[in-house]
DNA sequence: TAGATTGTTAATCGATTAACAATC
DNA sequence: TAGATTGTTAATCGATTAACAATC
C-alpha cells in the first residue's frame, strides 16, 4: 500500500474501482479477482492489477483481492474520510442539484457554502463573488467547485484565502488554467457537453459509412 | 477539410476549439493563429495545428486561420446543424437542469422526450422504461442520454428501435459497455464525480508533501 | 525580401498490452 | 502437486513534442 507516483490517468481510474468495490461489499462479496473488477470497466484485468499494485497488501497470488480491505485502503488513499470543505460557485438550480448528489454526503466532501447572486433556498451559508475570499477564510474551505466562471483576480484571492484545489464545469477554462498552474495547485476542468458533441460527430460518421 | 481518421482524443478536443472560435466570432475577431486558440486550452499550439489539419482550407501559412470559415467548417464536421433527436432518461430534477442547458438549443441536439417515473413539468412527451422502445420509434429518436441506468435488455431494445449513440452520466457502466460494444454503436460514459474524488486525492497528497 | 505562420517529419515519451515468472 | 491468480518485464502502440521545412 506504499505510495507510488500516480499518473493522472491511473489516479482517475481509482474512484471507479472504489465504487465497484463498494458494490461488492454491499452485496456481501468478500473476495474478487482483477477480471471481476475489470468487467465493470472499460479496462483490462492487467490494467486493474497494475493500478492496484500500490495496494498489494490487500491481494494474494492465487486468491485475488480481499474486497473489504481493498475498499478501505482505496478509500483512505482517495481521502474519502478527510471531509474536504467545499464552496459551490454558480447559479441556484445547478447548485441545488449538485448539492443533492450522494457524493457530498458519502464520499468525503462537505459543502460549507455557496457563492451566487440568486436567491437560494439551499440550507447553506451564502456569499457573493466580491466577498468570496473572506467567506473562504470564515468557512475554512479548501475546495472550489465552479459551475459559473470566476475572474482571474477572484480566483487568485480565493487561493490566497486557503483554496487548495479547483473543480470546474465551466466552459471558460483559461482563468482556471492560468491561475491554478501559476499557483501550482491541483485542478480538474470537465466539459461534459463537449463529450456529447463528440458523440454526435461519431454518430454522424457512423451513419455516413453505411 | 477532407476527413481523416480522427482518434477519439483528437475528436474530443474539437468541440472545445469550436466554442473558442464561437467566442472569437462573437467578439468580431476574424483572424487568429494556433497560439491564440491554444491559450484558451490546456494544449500546445502545435497540437492545435495538427488537430486542425483536416480543416487546412481555413488556414493560410504566414496568416493563420480564418475564424469564421473555420468555425463553420468545424460546426459542420461536428454535426451541430444535424439536430440529432435525443431522449433523456432519469429523474426529473437533473433532467430539467440538463434540458435547460444551452447545448440543447444551440448545438445541434433536439430533445424529443423523457423517460422517467416522476411527475414532470418538462414540456416534453413522457414515457416509461417499459414503453421506451416504442416511444423511440414514435419520436424518431437517435440518441439516448442516461442520467439513470437502464437494464441491458432495455438498452438492447432501444438500439433496435433506432438509437445510434448513447451518452451516460450513470455510475453503473457495465450495461452500456456491453450492449453498445456488442451493437458497435458509439457511446460516451462520463464520471464527473470520480474526477472530483481524484482531485481530492491529489489535494491530499499535495498537503502531505509540504 | 523578411517575418510570420502553418505543415510535416523524426524523436521522445508515456501508456497499454502480451508473455510469462512468482507465489499462494 | 496443480490450479488460480497476482506481479513484473519486455514489446508494442499511440500520442505528444521538437525541430525545421514550406509558404504566404
Amino acid at each position: 500500500m506504499s505510495e507510488s507516483a500516480d499518473s493522472q490517468k491511473r489516479l482517475q481510474r481509482l474512484p471507479q474501482y472504489y465504487r465497484i468495490l463498494k458494490n461488492f461489499v454491499q452485496n456481501g462479496i468478500f473476495r474478487c479477482n482483477s477480471a471481476q473488477i475489470a468487467a465493470h470497466t472499460a479496462y483490462s484485468a492487467v490494467a486493474v492489477r497494475r493500478d492496484l499494485q500500490p495496494f498489494a497488501g490487500c491481494a494474494k497470488q492465487g486468491y485475488g483481492y480481499h474486497v473489504k480491505q481493498l475498499y478501505t485502503a482505496l478509500g483512505t488513499y482517495l481521502g474519502v474520510r478527510d471531509q474536504f470543505r467545499a464552496v459551490l460557485v454558480g447559479h441556484t438550480a445547478p447548485l441545488a442539484l449538485l448539492a443533492d448528489h450522494p457524493l457530498f454526503s458519502v464520499h468525503g466532501i462537505r459543502l460549507c457554502g455557496v457563492c451566487t447572486t440568486d436567491d437560494t433556498t439551499l440550507p447553506l451559508p451564502k456569499t457573493s463573488a466580491d466577498d468570496l475570499a473572506q467567506s473562504i477564510v470564515r468557512w475554512d474551505a479548501s475546495l472550489l467547485i465552479l459551475l459559473s466562471p470566476l475572474e482571474k483576480e477572484q480566483l487568485k484571492s480565493a487561493i490566497d484565502a486557503g483554496i487548495v484545489g479547483v473543480y470546474s464545469l465551466c466552459e471558460e477554462e483559461e482563468a482556471v488554467l492560468d491561475v491554478c498552474r501559476a499557483a501550482a495547485i491541483p485542478y480538474r476542468i470537465l466539459h461534459p457537453m463537449d463529450a456529447l458533441m463528440a458523440l454526435c460527430c461519431e454518430c454522424k460518421q457512423a451513419q455516413v459509412e453505411q
